[in-house]
DNA sequence: CCATTATAGTTTGTTCTGCAAACCTTACGA
DNA sequence: TCGTAAGGTTTGCAGAACAAACTATAATGG
């Protein structure tokens, strides 16, 4: 019997960072200062109200910061990466890589 | 604006494959020959259902094998991968490894 | 100057998925 | 033979992703 480490490993995956639309959206905000709403809907291909929705839970667990600037009359929204928002992405690619590497020491299971 | 490569490789992400608990199973199922049912619960800490049901989908996908041999009266489910199964795996670690690293183009979206 | 279309989001409702509880079947022990 | 354990399967529900519908403001045009 292996240890326990790949179960942790499992739980370790953070499924707010894990899922695509949002991996992508912290992947994309890694990359940059900030970014606006209409940027990273094309980036990603969701559609407005998907987007919003990845983009609350993100601010609700304070991995991005939501900034609305008035321009032109008309309300912007800008994202950026929080600290914690990058840290989570960070730990979330080191974990995916234990993922992978670790399954090779697991052995048979016969 | 960037080129649409980002929105392809999320597209490109396996969702069957993605989930964390089918990443596990996948991912122990690499590294060796054959597992069976109960090996693979407590590796991924799943409870039977959970991974009867996860099982089903990545052999639907003929991802996975299941082989059920009637061992001492007793039915016991071996696990192992497909070539199709292999493949998906690598390309989906691929993938994640291009999102990473390519979200470092993208540039800034303001 | 009013109507239309476009831009930038938010809210709402549906569908799908992961998860565990409950269930089934066979074997084993007292 | 009655209870318990091992090995899975089926069912039901809570939550999450997704798009359609809605709101609001700005540019366009007749």
């Amino acid at each position: 019997m292996p240890s326990q480490a790949p179960f942790i490993e499992i739980a370790a995956l953070d499924r707010l960072v894990h899922e695509p639309a949002r991996l992508a959206i912290l992947a994309a905000l890694a990359a940059c200062r900030r970014a606006d709403f209409v940027y990273l809907q094309r980036l990603t291909g969701l559609s407005k109200g998907n987007l919003a929705s990845h983009l609350a839970k993100l601010d609700a667990a304070q991995y991005v910061s939501i900034e609305k600037h008035k321009a032109r009359g008309r309300m912007l929204t800008f994202l950026s990466l929080t600290p914690a928002g990058r840290d989570a992405l960070e730990a979330h690619w080191a974990s995916l890589a234990t993922l992978r590497d670790e399954a090779r020491t697991w052995g048979d299971g016969v």
